[in-house]
DNA sequence: CTGAAAGCGCTTACAG
DNA sequence: CTGAAAGCGCTTACAG
């Protein structure tokens, strides 16, 4: 492995110049840039990154903290993300946070603490003021993904906006026996969602004056098969069965629409579903659905890091970002048919 | 943030003995390493990586380089690296390679090389002479999942054999006309994955004296969407409808399920599906499949590199290690039934 | 068991 | 525009 000295012999120059020739921070004559790169290049050399971080105190490397890997929604915020960071340059060192406070505790202190990384991208984890703080007094910046996190900028997405927009949706279309599969309790701390979700939906309903009902609320377990079996719940009431019904997840949305058909209900002529997601499954079930981009999300995450990493193009922002959401309407969702009752 | 210096002077020693007993490396008396300890953490001391890495040349990070994320066999191998490698004390630097020549010559160049990891672990990711020559020569270990690679450690599994199970199992039920839903030319690069496959598929067949149809085989993408179109092309044959189809994934499987259903076809009584993969979905769907382990082909693939990186402990195996796998028989399968013909 | 000092491979004021 | 040299924060022979 050849170092910088050997291409700064082989250019006759010195390694300082090299290293600004290399890097672009100071001028150098183009000729001999010229000689240090083409140096450079037949040696094959590249730079250290550690020895250039030590020196530089940046390393061109962010962490991204996730609490889960293989679920579509969190895959694909890292996948946004990783791509914009090697756009930028950066390097990823991924960080999954499922567990407990030990193995947290554990990555915040010999990981992201070791100076390894210029900035942490958070998703969907709410930090402790404590760590917070210890980032920011290291001059790392921080970006949360999923809700606001006190003094840190954040990415969130409006839950009770999504979860009224689905459920208008199904208002418009004359129905108003809706029924709502929401999150369990376990997902609450990702920032109250299924709360979030489920108030989105009371306060349609209360606004197109229809009282809540809670025979019409399950919960599940954002899985298809919670929602599937949610759904057999809701539609095998046999004085209450629901012509429409919504979905905290995409997911447990297909799970009801899987559930309708074993039931030998018709989607949409007996009943409607919607979702939230927009998941890869979505389009092929011909799912209606609030799409959330967590592609996007990831990239903007990175996009917010920048700002704060490069200050000289900084846009400066507000504290917390909102992320868009859409409505997408497909063959899952009709007007209430006149085949009931 | 606190140095070594501060670390050393609070303890009242020296910043090589604040070392050795920090890392354990060399002796230290325990009472001195009591008070380096105690010292270290009342100023919150954490060693700077970059400094340490520069000064062992070992970086305790390891790349791993991954086609794609937001799939279910790939974030399963990612997750159990991850967690293998943070039980290990390594960092995971990820590398999504998903794209062109370009993008994965630059990410060769500019960041595997810059000294930034100790290993490197390539997912189905055929690595040229000149890659593989490159790595093994700056002393970086390298293991491959998915395939062989010259030179390289690697795992892989047997998919012939794999596949030779599956459609054996739809044999020993009784099914002579058997369809394989196989995958695209474009899927031929991980390592000829449709091809080994198929020949699996056909070996079984003429091992049971069945000539192979190419009526009963068609191609797709690995999607539920491809498997439920080229299922519902060999459902519709007039003149050869097959009793059972194996399928080379499980998304594709349950395509065919799905496609099974629209045409009033009942599974397994109709007809019988298998799959490859074991995917999240698989139980939901009763589907029979044989099971490939992602979280543990990731999790082997650490514990090679652990034992190339601490040769101390050094198992010193074979050049290429073989993947298990495993036949799960759930409810879409059954012995070929009268109702038919 | 412990310390003084060299060295890891860069970058960047400071001079010129 | 370019170079000599200090410094980034550790680790580890080398002595003792």
């Amino acid at each position: 492995m050849p170092g910088i000295n050997e291409v700064a012999e082989l250019a006759g120059v010195s390694t300082a110049t090299v290293s600004r020739a290399l890097s672009g921070n100071g001028h150098v004559s183009a000729a001999t840039r010229e000689r240090v790169i083409s140096a450079a290049s037949e040696l094959g050399y590249v730079v250290s990154s550690n020895a250039s971080s030590l020196a530089t105190g940046r390393t061109k490397n962010v962490g991204v903290v996730i609490p889960v890997l293989n679920q579509w929604f969190y895959s694909s915020v890292l996948q946004g993300a990783e791509s914009a960071l090697l756009a930028n340059g950066y390097d990823l060192t991924l960080y999954n946070l499922g567990g407990g406070a030990d193995e947290r505790r554990s990555v915040f202190e010999h990981f992201l603490l070791r100076k390894r990384v210029d900035a942490v991208i958070a998703v969907s984890l709410e930090l402790t003021a404590g760590e917070t703080t210890r980032l920011l007094d290291m001059n790392k910046p921080i970006v949360g993904v999923g809700g606001p996190l006190p003094g840190v900028r954040t990415l969130s997405i409006d839950d009770v906006a999504i979860a009224r927009l689905a459920t208008e949706h199904l208002l418009s279309l004359g129905h108003t026996t809706i029924a709502h599969i929401g999150g369990n309790k376990e997902y609450e701390r990702d920032f109250h969602l299924p709360t979030n979700r489920r108030v989105g939906y009371e306060s349609a309903l209360e606004a197109a004056g229809i009282p809540v009902d809670p025979e019409l609320f399950q919960t599940a377990d954002f899985t298809m098969r919670g929602g599937y079996q949610a759904a057999k719940q809701l539609f095998g009431n046999p004085r209450k069965r629901p012509t429409a019904v919504f979905a905290a997840s995409d997911e447990m949305a297909i799970g009801t629409i899987l559930a309708a058909r074993d039931l030998g209900l018709e989607v949409p002529e007996d009943v409607s579903v919607i979702g939230i997601d927009d998941h890869d499954l979505s389009d092929f079930f011909g799912l209606s659905t609030v799409a959330q981009f967590p592609e996007l999300q990831g990239r903007l995450a990175v996009e917010i890091l920048m700002d704060q990493l490069h200050p000289s193009r900084r846009t400066q922002g507000t504290l917390n970002t909102s992320l868009p959401y859409e409505l997408i309407v497909r063959s899952s969702t009709a007007r209430v048919s006149n085949r009931r009752r």
